[in-house]
DNA sequence: GGCTACTTGCAATACGGTTGCAGTTGCTTG
DNA sequence: CAAGCAACTGCAACCGTATTGCAAGTAGCC
């Protein structure tokens, strides 16, 4: 447990963040669920260790700005962060389960643009791309 | 324009709503919009009539209950309605732009898959699919 | 160890979304 | 056409998620 601390605070530190005791909790928080969590979460688990919402909130935005979680959403209009792990490559489309909130990544998926009329960014594939279902364990 | 008025009156009132002039103002504006708009946009357009937000806000909602309108969202955690009508049944995919947050729909633009190994929903194209890039303005 | 930039707690605000209640009105029916 | 009633509206308020300013506290560099 003391080698994950450790762990932590060095990932932590490797992105330029300060490795401060309630940014260790969030990360080892997020990181220990297996579905994306929100602010409200997060806010909650926490609580009995005394870490303001505020904190909380910054906490989770700050890590996700520099790419330790992903903020997500499932189409409840809530936003819910998840950990990302090493090998993850951004330039691709992502699917999102509406229901149990799995991301997934869908390289195979491409867009095919029928008609001229599209933004540059879109005909130059320079765009980010989320899908959203059910995914096959929620169908 | 009278006559557009009746042919508005007569479709909310087919569908088992009183058509109030507040609920024909609404309906008249998102269909006369090329992308989704927000309650906040609808509001802010019908202010000069006199229309409460409240009352946009329910008539947006009854609206899109009984199919009329057809409420999405492109991932800004705003809910945007658009009308439903014969050529813009299918669900499409919208482009929202990342920095003036412009939405364009964009019937044009399809998923293309390559591998079988798919979400059943992704497939099926039983999703919804979210372009996020900079418009041309933008860029 | 000192210092500085970053972080936190507190308190508040912002924003989209939603609702209760009393008065108003669309529309059905006689 | 008029009456009646359920649906609709305006007003005022509330809700939950998201976000921010400021002063005090602290991580970590030198």
């Amino acid at each position: 447990m003391a080698k994950n601390l450790d762990e932590l605070r060095a990932v932590v530190r490797a992105n330029g963040l300060r490795a401060t005791p309630s940014r260790l909790a969030v990360l080892e928080l997020v990181r220990a669920s297996d579905a994306p969590v929100s602010h409200g979460d997060v806010a909650d688990r926490l609580a009995s260790q005394g870490w303001d919402r505020a904190t909380i909130y910054r906490n989770l935005t700050d890590l996700a700005e520099v790419g330790l979680l992903r903020r997500t959403d499932v189409g409840d209009h809530v936003w819910r962060f998840e950990a990302v792990n090493a090998e993850h490559d951004a330039a691709h489309p992502h699917f999102v389960c509406t229901e149990c909130g799995t991301v997934e990544c869908m390289p195979q998926i491409e867009l095919a643009i029928h008609r001229v009329k599209a933004p540059r960014a879109v005909k130059q594939r320079q765009v980010e791309v989320h899908v959203r279902g059910l995914c096959d364990a929620c169908i």
